[in-house]
DNA sequence: AACAAAAACAAACGATCGTTTGGTACAATT
DNA sequence: AATTGTACCAAACGATCGTTTGTTTTTGTT
């Protein structure tokens, strides 16, 4: 698969790609799409805004490869949570204290998946919502192996849960006495025990 | 308190505020804020750019005034919904239900509320915070008034229910099978059917 | 009918936007 | 050492941005 072809080369060591994305992330993340410029991206680099357009045809392209890392960033964080659990309630909880660190602490480019949306961007709205469904699957997956009683619908569960989890990016205090870890653990439990009634 | 200054007169009929109050509600919520141009406003009311100026000092005021509008719109469906039930459990679920309909289905100003954060113009950010505030109010006083077992955490239920509320923007299919109502009530019932744990 | 305020038009300002084009220095390969 | 693609620089393109300024039309008031 990674056989190059004839006429590629391998990258050079001084590529500053990676320093590209993670400017543009921390950008997104702060400010929004439309209100971060090229310009803003290649001073954040210490590059000239043409130069940008070596590594990325469009402004939207950039985008879409920070929602990549994104995806993989918080899918990761979470799966592996998630791994060093039995318990399904417990795996669920592990996946949702991974996903605030990475949301309100660690990824700026975690933080692009909840701060963007697709429809900001209608150019590659598409590319978008199908990289958002690709790290919404680990819930469903996890939500799908609770033991529910018989009545309840495990989709409104999952939504209200992932609801309540981007949404407090708009509320959180990092300096509170709250912890990505002590809130997952009330949000799962307060559906937990609606179980047990 | 009406009583009007002697060099002030009243607005003219034809006064076209109330239209590039829509236009602006409909655009900001559509495609977001910094999106939005003043010139797609003035031309979505067959008005030229410059004319807005009358109106608004600048285009973050333009926002403001939504902003306010929305939150009217939002905090009085929601209170008015609320006042037609006497148990807890009841007036907060059908808050939810006013709240989920304006944001689903009724209001564009209801909808900026959601889609246009604080920190996506900072030159008006406190305000937009502040009115913010103002509409969650409402919600924290139903949630007050719960009775809810010693052990639970009023705020963290509310804040979970909103984040599932403003969150279903999101993934919200009017197509669907899903209504506002049901929806309020599924929410609600999960949180309530926890405290019978 | 005369006047003044309201509510627009008409036209442009400088700034910034995403992007393109042509050239250049450097590192990796041969 | 020669070569070739990588990774940028330098400079500009036209388009669009929020906003201003001066003027005109329309309306309510007297």
């Amino acid at each position: 698969m990674t056989a190059k072809l004839s006429t590629a080369r391998a990258p050079r060591a001084d590529n500053r790609l990676p320093a590209v994305l993670d400017a543009a992330a921390r950008l997104f993340a702060g400010r929004g799409y439309s209100a971060t410029s090229m310009r803003d991206i290649a001073e954040a680099v210490d590059m000239l805004p043409g130069s940008l357009y070596y590594h990325f045809a469009a402004k939207e392209d950039l985008l879409v490869a920070v929602y990549e890392a994104g995806v993989r960033a918080i899918a990761d964080a979470a799966q592996a949570a998630a791994g060093r659990e039995k318990e399904p309630w417990a795996r669920l909880e592990a996946a949702c204290a991974a996903h605030l660190e990475a949301v309100l602490q660690r990824s700026d480019y975690a933080q692009v998946l909840i701060r963007v949306l697709p429809q900001d961007v209608p150019a590659v709205a598409v590319r978008l919502r199908a990289l958002r469904r690709q790290y919404e699957r680990v819930f469903r997956e996890l939500v799908g192996a609770l033991p529910l009683a018989a009545r309840a619908e495990r989709k409104v569960l999952r939504l209200m849960l992932l609801g309540a989890l981007n949404w407090s990016r708009f509320w959180f205090d990092p300096e509170g006495s709250e912890t990505p870890k002590s809130l997952a653990r009330k949000f799962v439990t307060l559906l937990k025990e609606s179980q047990n009634a």
